[in-house]
DNA sequence: ACGAATAAGTTATACGAAAAATTGTTCAGC
DNA sequence: GCTGAACAATTTTTCGTATAACTTATTCGT
């Protein structure tokens, strides 16, 4: 196309300059416009004219250009171990829906909870200026994300256990994992099972509900027999294989208590194939309360964190800190769980 | 801290211009230095000064300022329904692996398959200038692309029909929904079953499904029973109530194909609260092979659409693009489905 | 010894929008 | 008639980086 004043041709997105020289003002003049934010006032002729050619032109504004001016991306990052565990697409629900509701995009990493991969995308956190963070980050403590928070960089850590609060910018939210493993362990307990075994794996909220089982063995005089706490990958081959280690055992537990539904469901899978009958056998105890949770046969006794309302909050709370002009002291916020039985205890 | 020379305070972030200072020699040097990209021999020694600097204000590049001026941002998009739909997490994590292996970060938007926040979306992309896009795309056409068509944004659409192909970047993978519809519907009637209930609601892939399902029953002079197409909601209960439905008919169903694993899983729970049995008396039939389908009792038989590869092969085709100089007219792809016939059927 | 080529920089400008500073003009008040 | 608000709009500067274009010595071939 052509612009009328000179011929030349106009490659490229239009900008506000070409409104500008279109409707005859100047550039400034159609970002006061444009954004409506001018202490004088424009007068309403003009105002129509700039608005006309800009719907003319078909401008969208440039949000690189914006950004680098203000200071501000209307982004927020949501960093999560792994969007194919069912656990997080939840949270990462909550999150975005939140985020959208006061107008910000959301960039998504995945690290594997991989320690070189949430450096990795700590740094690209800082470059890309993102407005705030939620994540859980395994390896990265609260010193490891000091470059992004003195950078004023809010970040909310989703975690498994109560953590130290300061100054900086820094919120913690969290469902007491421990707490909640003992609750699970507690009902079993009192279901009359003494023979408990616990699949979990290393790193993680795995260390806290471990913990969790201990302490429930632990009140009710329940000595701890170690062999019954089995190593576990975190994945339904990994709980079907520490499942079949388990079952070798002369002191055959029964009761089994997963590390997540996941692990839980690989459990049932195994004992299934062993011929074993889930409750009456064994009873199997999850944790996560994932959507399949209750779809398998018999449903699987859980524990839920409210996934969704989870990412929600976290959200809240980032963007508290970012509508808020004085600087607010760090958080820590507890979140309910819930145990849920269901067919498999 | 304070700056040497004038005893200013230095705030926000160090850029290569505080660099620069430091080393004592200009901004454009720190640049071509920190990016290795001169025509020019740069001495060891300044290098070597110049990059001490850096590290020493721990200097870390702005991302939106480097975008601006190249024009390149570095940012892939994500545009899905639903991240809580199973169906979706491994398609984005496909493309998250490939993106990422190229230096690409991720935004992710969730529609909800809802029209007015496809175009909303649309907007954002064009606004944020992502240098590329995957998506599945419910209601907008190539048309209503055609805004960052134009602006040279590459897009690769995820689809269950054959698409047209034209001139602009714009790329399909697909794969035949119709078809593997079929497929499925052929293997139950080869088992003898001749009363095939079908579970679907309205919009996206369902429709290529229907048809698939249509098209078996006429190829095997099946008369279609209109009432056997029960309308259905895209979730578990939406399955269940269907199902209840289709179980008051006088002429029941010997077997249920449900437009996806979920429907199947709604479809499953109600079977059993009726006390009926899976598959003898009645058989289910999925869609979409989300990891829960191998889990529940019977397992459920189903379509595999390979998610990650999917997303996968679209990230590469879109990748392919960006590293090309020369426009690439546009493409269609199709991806392989398999019937997996497990316990339900 | 002369011009050309090279080394090692510097200066200037662009990217697009927003914010700050500046220039005119009009008009009220004395 | 003059000062100084008030207004209307313009011009300039800024954000941080990349890159083209230009400068100044120094070296080198002939």
């Amino acid at each position: 196309m052509l612009n009328e004043e000179m011929g030349t041709v106009v490659t490229g997105n239009p900008k506000q300059a070409d409104i500008a020289r279109l409707a005859g003002v100047s550039q400034p003049m159609v970002s006061y416009v444009l954004n409506g934010r001018s202490n004088f006032s424009i007068p309403a002729e003009t105002r129509q004219r700039i608005l006309e050619s800009a719907t003319q032109l078909g401008y969208e504004p440039d949000q690189l250009a914006r950004s680098l001016r203000t200071r501000k991306t209307r982004t927020l990052a949501c960093v999560i171990p792994d969007i194919a565990n069912p656990f997080y697409p939840m949270v990462e629900r909550g999150v975005q829906d939140v985020a959208e509701s006061q107008g910000y995009d959301l960039m998504v990493y995945n690290t594997d909870g991989d320690e070189a991969k949430e450096r990795r995308c700590l740094k690209a956190l800082i470059q890309r200026r993102v407005d705030g963070v939620v994540g859980v980050f395994f390896h990265l403590r609260a010193h490891d994300l000091k470059p992004l928070l003195t950078r004023g960089v809010p970040v909310v850590r989703l975690e498994a256990t109560p953590k130290k609060v300061g100054s900086l910018p820094l919120d913690s939210i969290f469902v007491d994992n421990a707490a909640a493993a003992q609750a699970a362990l507690t009902y079993l307990l009192e279901r009359g099972h003494r023979q408990i075994g616990m699949l979990a794996g290393n790193g993680g909220p795995q260390e806290s509900r471990r913990s969790g089982y201990r302490q429930a063995l632990a009140a009710h005089d329940v000595p701890i027999d170690e062999r019954l706490i089995v190593p576990c990958a975190l994945s339904v081959e990994g709980g079907h294989f520490a499942t079949r280690e388990v079952l070798r055992l002369a002191s055959r537990p029964t009761a089994l208590f997963a590390v997540n539904d996941i692990v839980a469901l690989g459990a049932m899978e195994a004992l299934r194939s062993e011929g074993l009958r889930v409750p009456d056998d064994v009873a199997v105890m999850g944790f996560d309360d994932i959507l399949m949770a209750r779809l398998v046969s018999p449903a699987l006794s859980t524990v839920s964190q409210f996934q969704e309302r989870l990412g929600r909050r976290a959200t809240e709370l980032l963007l508290e800190r970012l509508a808020s002009e004085s600087p607010i002291p760090g958080r820590l916020v507890q979140m309910p769980y819930e145990l849920v039985i269901r067919g498999s205890t």
